[in-house]
DNA sequence: ATAGGGTTAG
């Protein structure tokens, strides 16, 4: 391999279109492939390249290799490559930098290994591409192969190879190499400056960043953006909130990272106001807003603020339809979740390994898993996140065999399972009462992944072993705990114990789960329901009568169900929709007709030990109920209900629901805050596992 | 050089 000492000769533009038959013809090409094509134009344009003979013309066919760059077809460009039997330098570094411009730094530096296998040596415009494709995948053999290379080649001495060699450094960790290199630079400019202050950043010596950046001879803003991040990643909120205040000028970076600081700690109404009050929105001040309220579970919010946005002048990127759908997924907003996805084909957002993965739960947990199933199966690339989320969508409704097999084909294309994959067929497992198939991956997680099953996976043995009846398996196994079990675990074999009323067991757990988790309305909820129905009223009693010297209040049942893309919430008695009136007529009117078919309300479900009329009800008004009158009398009769419930259905719902689906021939979807239910014809999909 | 992204036990 040999290196070229001088700069490479260029070639200029005028020196390509002197004048001959093809000039204008070449012209063209060359300024048409200046912006992002569509598939079928790129192949016209490459087919015109061959006709003109101007695959021999470097500029020319190295342009092509970049606009497919630009143009997202990468792989377009790979082909048309591998075709070509010695490539030029040109070729390669427009096709390197390609890569490195969508990301595909891994193919970026397999390319430049091939370059440096072949003949073709490298100049100094390969050296800054390969060196941030080695800095982002932090591979530091290629990053000191580079470092060698620049230092024979006589290029070190240039600004921009210093500054990425820093960097470099610094994102592999190491920043005293990296200063090394700082340290040596002669004339410093305030991007070589900010390299080093972002590169201490990076290595997590704060510190040294700030003592840097007061070192500084000149600072622009990005000076005091790296800095102003730093403190709100950091935590210290309010020195990043003085620095901020203090900033000789601010661009929208700096209102970004301000906005996402506070969206760190939680405060979302303090994002808000900055978010308001910026003078310049970009993209992703929309997406640093939405995720804010997405990652605050304020999930109205932000598709309120997705609407503002589709109003504004900014266009929603991959980024915002993958805030977005986490928001419809919660509420169960299906129609909105598909009015995101049909807007994604319509604006060509890039369907990328997030936004599949974002769609798939979001059908998941709107109740289609077949919508789901479709994205899945369409996806060109797959990955453990997305191949775990459909595994626990399947799970979620109640198809075990089908997650079983998905995780089959999962090993066969050799995609390594995490532990949330392992989460998602143990829950499979438990939803299907299949307690061998859980034990059997309970046991291959460690012993075939090496993955230690971590407190989650005790949590759904519990679960499998509790709802199977074998409580004291389950018992046993959050004895042997190797880890202190979170109280999530003992509220599982509690739940265990209500389903076959197992009053003593659930005593002696009740005890040190009610010192564990004191103001948890949850707990004593199940206790209660335990005690109601093996008729223990003065237990009842007892526990309402502590639950108030606690101040402990019942977390209210709240239902969700989407009617032309608007989100309607209920909560139990609800009266604040505006169509109350008619919501608890229809009501009244299916109990008083399903009373006539048989329907009992089951009372044990309730809570209190009041009289039996108060307690039908406050379990009539339930907030599912409210929720189904609500879709009974606002669709018609072919369109599935499909609800969102934050807690357990309750017993007398589930049997109310069955019959409704029974009697008024609905299907109804019901998600519950663990699993779905699909109610057809008088019979629940859930099979009484839930 | 600087801001934003997907799965997880009751």
């Amino acid at each position: 391999m040999t290196f070229i000492v001088s700069p490479p000769p260029t070639i200029s533009l005028q020196q390509l279109n002197k004048p001959n038959s093809n000039s204008t013809k070449e012209e063209w090409i060359f300024s048409s492939l200046k912006s992002p094509k569509t598939p079928t134009q790129l192949k016209t344009l490459h087919a015109q390249i061959i006709k003109t003979g101007l695959t021999q013309n470097d500029l020319v066919f190295g342009q092509l290799f970049l606009c497919c760059s630009i143009s997202d077809s990468m792989n377009y460009a790979g082909q048309v490559f591998d075709k070509i039997p010695h490539p030029k330098l040109f070729f390669y570094n427009a096709m390197i930098k390609g890569y490195s411009i969508n990301g595909a730094h891994n193919e970026a530096v397999r390319l430049y290994s091939l370059m440096r296998l072949s003949s073709v040596t490298c100049d100094s415009f390969t050296f800054p591409v390969v060196l941030r494709s080695a800095s982002s995948l932090k591979r530091i053999g290629v990053g000191e192969e580079l470092h060698g290379l620049v230092v024979k080649t006589g290029f070190v001495e240039r600004l921009i190879l210093q500054t990425a060699l820093i960097d470099m450094y610094c994102s592999c960790g190491l920043s005293d190499r990296g200063r090394a290199v700082f340290d040596r630079v002669v004339e410093r400019d305030v991007i070589c400056w900010n390299t080093m202050v972002s590169g201490y950043v990076k290595c997590g010596e704060l510190g040294k960043a700030e003592e840097l950046f007061g070192e500084m001879p000149v600072r622009n803003v990005s000076s005091w953006n790296t800095l102003v991040d730093m403190f709100c990643k950091s935590g210290d909120i309010v020195t990043a909130r003085r620095l901020f205040d203090g900033m000789p000028d601010k661009d929208v970076i700096s209102w970004n990272a301000m906005i996402s600081g506070y969206a760190k700690i939680g405060d979302y109404q303090a994002s808000r106001e900055l978010f308001d009050a910026m003078p310049i929105r970009n993209v992703v001040s929309w997406n640093v807003m939405l995720t804010c309220y997405v990652n605050n579970r304020k999930f109205l919010e932000a598709l309120e603020l997705f609407r503002a946005m589709q109003v504004s002048d900014i266009k929603p990127n991959e980024v915002t339809v993958v805030a977005v759908l986490p928001a419809c997924a919660h509420l169960g907003a299906l129609d909105l979740g598909q009015w995101v996805h049909a807007y994604i084909d319509r604006n060509r957002i890039k369907m990328d390994l997030y936004v599949n993965t974002a769609l798939i739960d979001m059908y998941g947990k709107c109740g289609s898993v077949e919508d789901a199933q479709v994205v899945f199966d369409n996806a060109v690339v797959k990955d453990t996140f997305m191949f775990s989320t459909m595994i626990e969508v399947l799970a979620m409704h109640g198809k075990p065999e089908e997650a079983f097999q998905l995780f089959s084909y999962m090993e066969n294309v050799s995609i390594m399972p995490n532990d949330v994959t392992f989460v998602g067929l143990l829950k499979a497992c438990s939803h299907g009462g299949m307690v061998d198939i859980g034990v059997k991956y309970f046991k291959m997680m460690r012993n075939k992944f090496r993955l230690i099953p971590k407190v989650e996976h005790y949590g759904c043995m519990v679960d499998l072993f509790g709802r199977a009846g074998r409580l004291e398996e389950a018992h046993e196994l959050i004895k042997s705990m190797p880890m202190e079990p979170h109280p999530i675990v003992w509220g599982t074999l509690l739940s265990a114990c209500r389903i076959h009323g197992n009053v003593k067991l659930a005593e002696e757990i009740a005890i040190c789960l009610l010192e564990l988790e004191p103001e948890n309305c949850a707990n004593y909820v199940l206790l209660s329901n335990i005690y109601s129905k093996a008729g223990r009223w003065e237990e009842v009693g007892k526990l309402r009568n502590i639950m108030k010297e606690k101040g402990v209040v019942k977390k209210p049942g709240c239902s969700s169900i989407e009617v032309n893309n608007g989100v309607n919430e209920f909560l139990a008695g609800d009266r604040a929709h505006p169509q109350c009136k008619e919501i608890y007529k229809t009501l009244n009117e299916v109990v008083k007709r399903l009373k006539v078919e048989g329907y009992n309300p089951c009372t044990s479900s309730a809570l209190h030990d009041t009289d039996l009329d108060e307690k039908e009800q406050s379990l009539i008004y339930h907030s599912e109920k409210l929720a189904l009158a609500f879709g009974l009398l606002s669709t018609d009769n072919k369109t599935p209900i499909r609800i969102v419930k934050n807690l357990r259905v309750c017993e007398d719902c589930h049997i109310f629901m069955k019959m409704v689906s029974k009697y008024y021939n609905r299907q109804l979807i019901i998600r519950d805050c663990s699993r779905f239910h699909h109610f057809s014809n008088g019979s629940c999909s859930c099979s009484g596992y839930w």
